[in-house]
DNA sequence: GCGTTAGTACGACGTCTAACGTACTACGAA
DNA sequence: TTCGTAGTACGTTAGACGTCGTACTAACGC
């Protein structure tokens, strides 16, 4: 009874990742930060472990824009859905620009965290 | 009779810049492409030399978001309204970031020439 | 003053977006 | 097989966004 244990989930291609597109993406806080996680794990992680303040299907909606815009990637283990950036694309397209990104986050947060 | 030669130009202080408002001023087409060009320009350009595809009102528009989220410095100067990148700022808060975008930005253009 | 040039303000329009709740499916465990 | 967990699909809502056109203002040069 067709048990796909791999249910089919759309990712860009390398060539069809678009700046703008992931611009946009990490355009959003929550998305930000979401990336943020996700770059300070070694292991791709459940979309669960993120706790984020808003409702399971507005989760769902967040990572599906970061997978679209070629971002993250996901795939199903078992009951879950893992998700990891998709450093070598992204370093291979634009050398620089995540790291930049991410160095930038680190260093707004801790800007943020001082001056509250 | 009042002749305010500089009319008011309303720019965000160095600290209320936020990196989600620089990332979302980023990932409009259009706006990516003012800012690439303004990278390529020592003097401060005015609005009319980018000869963007679309009408004046929207022209102006994209400035002002590219102004208000502390991307670019604009004054007046004569009838004329010139803009600059704020490098200074920018790299002050998100070292590297604008370099990243740039050279992704110029990168996505030639590749995207090579495959048309 | 008059016209030209450069940009603004405002209102309108259709589209996109972030958020929600509810109902559903897929997998693993009891 | 039944239950719980994890996430999806769908429909909706309120607000933001990109675009336009028209009417306006400010500075310059004649």
């Amino acid at each position: 009874m067709t048990t796909r244990t791999t249910r089919s989930l759309e990712h860009p291609a390398r060539d069809d990742i678009r700046l703008a597109g992931v611009l946009h993406a990490l355009s959003d806080p929550m998305r930000l930060h979401i990336v943020h996680v996700l770059a300070e794990e070694a292991e791709a992680q459940s979309c669960a472990v993120f706790d984020l303040p808003v409702s399971k299907s507005t989760t769902t909606h967040h990572f599906r824009v970061l997978r679209e815009s070629g971002v993250i990637h996901q795939a199903y283990r078992g009951t879950a859905k893992v998700s990891c950036l998709r450093r070598e694309d992204l370093d291979a397209l634009f050398p620089g620009l995540l790291d930049g990104v991410l160095r930038a986050c680190s260093l707004e947060s801790a800007r943020l965290a001082g001056r509250p």
